[in-house]
DNA sequence: ACCGTACGATACTGTACCGTAGCGGTACAG
DNA sequence: CTGTACCGCTACGGTACAGTATCGTACGGT
């Protein structure tokens, strides 16, 4: 992401930057963002933790903000779920992922710069870009599997099917500090994500089926 | 919630605390909170737009997380939606009530104190009790009145049901940095509450009601 | 009237952090 | 071999903030 040199600075001769200092650096920087935040991340935590100086720090990124942008461009997520052969089988994978290290330090960093997300509109897009896209299309390619098989009608919207998840995962961990215990997210993905997912064509409804949200005048 | 005076402290004669002060420094510290999030938020600023030297606060509270606390214990809220006659109508009332400016302003409160949220119990619980239950109560009548009028099945599960309102805006609200529009908030009523709401009891499916999330073994 | 206290305003202390500079020591290019 | 620039480490100046102290003033019981 970031070549050898920091910024367009010439190096003439002598020592090249230790590429393996990059890593180390963002890792610790990611691990610290998951741990207190973005707004009690300090450049003298992520150093020390690192066993660096802080001019090797400032030598490759220009502050905090630059640190950590660029630590969460380099962070690739796996969001790739097994094909189990059928949606119900595919949800329970979804479901018990929801608990694992991965999900967790994701969610973790996500709650980490809420609040800076909130006035930096730079940070958002990263973040869309790197944690919560990759997410969102493994969630819809589970969806589009189940599609393809003939369980799910093609009237369903999926995206905000996939979307469902990880709000729901997001703001278990907001009120209750943890993230969903598997048990939940099974009954989530039972009472939520599979009912809406599978339920019939909505034609059989007894109201129009509203495409695109009418402005409602007055209701009868 | 705060007797005149501040702690054991006793008053012997002389002027007593000014009772209008407090509501004044609370709002300000809830303004600000919206505005910067908790950990930006300084006494300074508080004391500056309140028109108070830092003394007052200090004679009220002991410091910061003292006043937010209970600034926000003091908040009420106003979590009633009007009974339109139909759960269609009433999800109406839903969707415009979220780009409303109280809610506009819980939100963003909301996302002031996520980070403390994340390693403060006591935060926490405030929270919960003052932001998050009140609305939850509040939708969860909406749902009530449903199934008096026997637009919902009884096997529905309407914790669920409720939670998924403020969970999807709240995501929308962290990715995008504004609350849904009415149109998004319309879109989600449509196409997931009133559908999951409305479908009809679970029998029919073609597998068992799992009604309590049974451990899942192996599945065929 | 008097006295004690709240009030706003300002100044101050102490701490925590950012970002830079300088220290030996070391690795790599020429 | 020599010079340059990296490395970790420590120290420093500057800034921002929490919380306290102090001042003159305005109240309000007694």
């Amino acid at each position: 992401m970031r070549p050898v040199p920091a910024e367009g600075i010439e190096r003439h001769s002598g020592r090249y930057l230790d590429a393996s200092r990059d890593a180390v650096l963002r890792e610790t920087a990611l691990a610290l963002l998951a741990e207190v935040g973005y707004d009690r991340l300090t450049m003298d935590a992520v150093a020390a933790r690192a066993h660096a100086g802080k001019t090797t720090i400032y030598r490759r990124w220009s502050g905090k903000a630059d640190l950590v942008v660029d630590a969460l461009k380099c962070a690739e997520s796996s969001p790739e779920f097994p094909d189990t052969g059928s949606l119900r089988g595919d949800l329970q994978a979804v479901a018990e992922s929801i608990t694992n290290a991965d999900n967790q330090f994701d969610a973790q960093v996500t709650i980490g710069i809420v609040t800076a997300l909130a006035h930096d509109a730079e940070l958002r897009q990263v973040f869309r870009e790197r944690l919560f896209e990759p997410r969102m299309s493994g969630l819809r390619r589970v969806f589009a599997r189940a599609v393809a098989r003939g369980e799910i009608p093609h009237d369903r919207n999926l995206d905000l099917l996939a979307l469902l998840i990880p709000a729901l995962a997001l703001q278990h961990l907001m009120t209750s500090g943890e993230m969903p215990e598997a048990q939940l997210a099974q009954l989530i993905m039972d009472e939520v994500i599979f009912p809406l997912a599978t339920a019939p064509a909505r034609t059989p409804n007894p109201l129009p089926p509203a495409p695109s949200a009418e402005q409602a005048s007055g209701r009868p």
